[in-house]
RNA sequence: GGUCGUAUGGCGCAGCGGUAGCGCACUUCCUUGACAUGGAAGGGGUCACUGGUUCGAUCCCAGUUACGACCA
């Protein structure tokens, strides 16, 4: 086939030009006819649209896509989504202070709504200066917005050349995702797998939210450790505690069953100080024997162990904390001292603060405190978006069960984690633990506005109280729903709130709720049943390791509820992008790398080169050097092939008969293999190695030692210049599709050249070793190398006289091994050609070198 | 505190039970016919530390230290 390379190569505005050609050919767009066995589909990462995109995004989506794009040119039909997320907290802040609005559910929908304003500077705008809004307004503002997140993420995306089919994408907040959410949720109830339930429940008091397990963590904070006195049936007893302010609420106090101090007072009582009322002693093994005095109280409730302290030794609930975080108005009925309620009558109203702050002068006043305050830093619970310290309120809220109290449950999901082939396997390590630690069901109700709505109305019984046990749902066809302005079938709009009547959920889910659906709202599950037999259980969930305990372990537990079975067979775990002084990148840190500049800089395949360089799981610097080196392989790429094509076998000759051709293709082969075996165990780093490795031996040595017969230049035949030439190019055809998956945009672009019939390179099939080892010697194999270290000793010999390779030799003695020297004999022609020697001498030696070199007399130059 | 991972030339990384490799950087050399966004030849590491297994360990095992992530 004849190539038309440009006189001129260059890697500049490849991106532009390729971009618009697949898209404009489809070349990546899913067959739905296909079948599901030659399917291959992924679960992609929904990125948050609302926050920024750095070069961690751009590393783990390259990832994603060498795999899509080798599972394509392997003949797999590759389902390729696009998701975004446009849900939760992030979008919502973002349009409050974007539109000045605020998500009030119990407003009506207005069809003219119009905002303030457009444009708000992102930073937090005053609620008093939002206008409220229904949920349904808010929503529509939110899809308005991403809209145009959503058109810079896909700019970037194409520039980068993800093979993502743009025709199939979806956003978590769309009336499709809340049905697939709402379904699930209904589907659950319907199994019993979702219940609700009044408990204790971490609660944080700025966003007036319950909070769950997966979205806590631990902050070291300043405390202070205040020792106060009991009056027990022999005197004092003092207690430490941190938290003074919460003694109204102390239900007992508690040590260790074993500690000896403390032995006799178990089974008896005490009174607290203050308040004067009676609590029992108690002992359980959580109470520490070293902390502080040994004995703590218990209260309704300071932190988790007070919750299962409460739960496990049956104690009464003196709650004090509203969901606001201040002490609640009416005292614990067990305060019944005239001096109590007048005590607690101050502390309503007030915040934890300064109620921690009145009690101590209190107890100081009353010398029940002993001493000062002891400063102390201790870890406290935190709601990770959140910025005060977590309470326990006691609250009605909705749970998934999640195998937190159920080890049949448990034991299922850690048997399905083992089929799930995860890439490192050891982050299944990840997984389980975050399994086996599970203490309790998943929270799923949110007390936010902004979300998918729980799908559920209560019946109000003749008092107007609602029956919680009297659940009413949708019909599945209605969904989605929203309970704050639909109805429930056999009501009326009338009965709304109405003694008899109903009312509507108010709680949204959590966002993972929904995320965790990612599989079938990508799959089309209620949308497109028929896409979605074909493309789930996907064949891939990519995603980052910090959300194995969310995104992968609730993805897990949904469908394992639904459909009994994995979501996804593999499981591709990304790395972070470390800065240059390896500190995790992320916006707090302010080292944040836009992804746009380096791009820009370097090119897309240089970036996508140094993205495919560092392996799943592994942590990788944010290192401009490597993209350079792919900027340079793929500048190199180009000019090779321009060269390769250059030359064209003499007329009609197709066979490849020169040893060292023929080692070149053998070796290639091997090459083959070694890519496809790595890819298949995602392994793409490896396959770009053994392929890159390749090349550059192609071009040093290879290419250098041939090049003169290609030209067909002196004495040889048409057969030995075809089989150079012949050879070159079916190399090139190998290496081009080896190249693909990572340079998408050069490998294409010379592909363009020659293979002008064949459509894109990315629709190519992946090379098998067999395309080239036929009609070949397989003995031919080690030539190449042989030739290679031959090869060195010339360059050597002209290197250490300090004259170019070019520079014209009379004579030279090649010495190598006597094994070889018979193989090596048949290069003559070739080594006399590249290194300009008119008399090639060959000796028997133990090393290869190149002996005796005659230089050719140089005229001097005037 | 627990779990997992990492520790190899100045930097970034491969690797393997038999006394170390690649790329960048560095030194020296090469001007013209694919490529100076290039080519060639070099210098440089007791493979974190301590024990153990082995004929032999950078590689296996145990412990220590440092760094990172996640969890408490």
């Amino acid at each position: 086939m004849p190539a038309t390379a440009p006189e001129k190569v260059s890697v500049e505005g490849l991106e532009t030009k390729w971009a618009e050609k697949w898209d404009a050919d489809c070349v990546y767009s899913f067959d739905r006819n296909a079948e599901r066995a030659n399917i291959y589909s992924i679960d992609t990462p929904p990125p948050t649209v609302s926050g920024s995109l750095h070069v961690g995004h751009v590393f783990s989506y390259t990832h994603t896509d060498v795999v899509a794009r080798f599972q394509r040119m392997l003949g797999k039909e590759v389902y390729y989504p696009m998701g975004w997320d446009d849900n939760g907290l992030p979008t919502e802040r973002r349009v409050q202070n974007f539109f000045g609005v605020r998500c009030d559910p119990s407003l009506p929908y207005d069809a003219n709504f119009v905002p303030p304003f457009e444009g708000g500077d992102n930073k937090s705008s005053k609620a008093a200066d939002q206008i409220p809004i229904s949920r349904r307004n808010f929503i529509e503002l939110c899809e308005k917005l991403t809209t145009e997140d959503e058109k810079q993420f896909e700019a970037l995306w194409r520039r980068l050349g993800l093979s993502v089919d743009w025709s199939q994408t979806y956003q978590t907040i769309s009336p499709d995702a809340q049905a697939v959410s709402q379904k699930a949720f209904l589907k659950n109830l319907e199994r019993g797998e979702a219940y609700q339930s009044m408990a204790p429940t971490l609660w944080d008091v700025t966003f007036r939210t319950a909070v769950a397990q997966a979205e806590l963590e631990d902050r070291e904070q300043p405390g202070a450790y205040h020792r106060i006195g009991f009056d027990g049936p022999d005197g004092k007893i003092f207690i430490e505690t941190t938290r003074p302010e919460l003694l109204p609420a102390c239900v007992a106090l508690v040590a260790h069953p074993d500690d000896e101090r403390y032995q006799p007072l178990f089974g008896k009582t005490v009174t607290t100080p203050l308040f004067g009322v009676e609590v029992p002693v108690v002992a359980h093994r959580l109470a520490s024997q070293e902390k502080g005095s040994g004995i703590a109280m218990i209260c309704t409730f300071g932190d988790v162990t007070d919750v299962i302290w409460w739960r496990e030794l049956d104690l009464p609930n003196r709650a004090i904390l509203g969901w606001d975080g201040r002490i609640i108005s009416e005292a614990p009925d067990a305060i019944t001292s005239d001096k109590g309620k007048e005590i607690f009558a101050e502390l309503a109203g007030k915040t934890t603060f300064s109620a921690k702050q009145r009690i101590v002068e209190l107890l100081q006043e009353s010398g029940d405190m002993m001493g000062e305050a002891k400063p102390i830093t201790h870890p406290v619970k935190f709601f990770e978006k959140g910025d005060k310290p977590l309470e326990i309120v006691s609250t009605r809220q909705w749970y998934i069960r999640n195998g937190g109290r159920d080890e049949n449950l448990k034991e299922k999901l850690i048997a399905q984690g083992k089929d799930l082939a995860f890439h490192p396997d050891f982050m299944r390590v990840r997984y389980e633990n975050w399994v086996n630690g599970l203490t309790g069901d998943w929270l799923i109700s949110r007390q936010r506005f902004f979300g998918v709505p729980i799908p559920v109305w209560y019946a109000l019984d003749a008092d107007g109280n609602p029956d919680f046990d009297q659940v009413l749902t949708p019909s599945h066809e209605l969904l989605p729903v929203d309970p704050s302005t639909d109805v429930p079938a056999g009501y009326t709009e009338s009965q709304r709130n109405q003694p008899n009547g109903f009312v509507g959920e108010v709680d949204i889910m959590d966002t993972w709720a929904t995320s965790s659906l990612t599989p079938q709202l990508a799959g089309g599950w209620i949308s497109d049943p028929e896409k979605y037999a074909k493309v789930f259980p996907f064949n891939l969930r990519p995603q980052g390791q910090d959300i194995i305990r969310t995104w992968l372990f609730s993805s897990l537990l949904r469908s394992e509820q639904e459909s009994g079975e994995l979501p996804w067979s593999n499981a591709a775990i990304s790395g972070w992008i470390l800065d240059p002084d390896r500190k995790k990148m992320s916006k707090s840190k302010g080292n944040v790398v836009v992804p746009a500049e380096p791009i820009d800089n370097h090119g897309a395949d240089a970036v996508r080169y140094w993205a495919a360089s560092a392996r799943l799981g592994t942590d990788a610097a944010f290192d401009e050097g490597q993209m350079k080196i792919g900027r340079r392989l793929a500048i190199k790429l180009l000019n090779a092939s321009k060269f390769v094509l250059s030359f064209e076998p003499a007329e009609g000759i197709t066979e490849v008969t020169e040893a060292v051709d023929q080692s070149l293709l053998l070796n290639l082969a091997e090459v083959v293999r070694d890519a496809t075996t790595a890819f298949e165990n995602y392994d793409h780093t490896k396959a770009l190695e053994v392929a890159e490795q390749f090349f550059w031996n192609f071009t040093d040595n290879y290419l250098e030692l041939v090049k003169e017969r290609a030209y067909g230049q002196g004495d040889y035949t048409p057969a030995e210049q075809a089989s150079a030439a012949v050879a070159l190019r079916k190399a090139l055809h190998t290496m081009l599709r080896l190249f693909a998956p990572f340079l998408p945009f050069a490998t294409d672009e010379v592909w363009s050249w020659w293979q002008t019939d064949a459509g894109s390179i990315h629709r190519a099939a992946w090379p098998k070793p067999e395309e080239l080892t036929q009609n070949l010697d397989a003995s031919n194999l080690q030539v190449l190398e042989l030739a290679k270290e031959a090869l060195f000793g010339l360059r050597k010999a002209k290197s250490d006289a300090k004259v170019s390779m070019k520079a014209a030799v009379e004579s030279a003695t090649l010495v190598s091994p006597a094994a070889v020297l018979t193989t090596l004999r048949l290069l003559e022609a070739d080594f006399k050609a590249v290194g300009k020697i008119a008399d090639l001498a060959f000796e028997e030696g133990e090393a290869f070198s190149v002996e005796n070199v005659v230089l050719a007399e140089v005229e001097e130059e005037a």
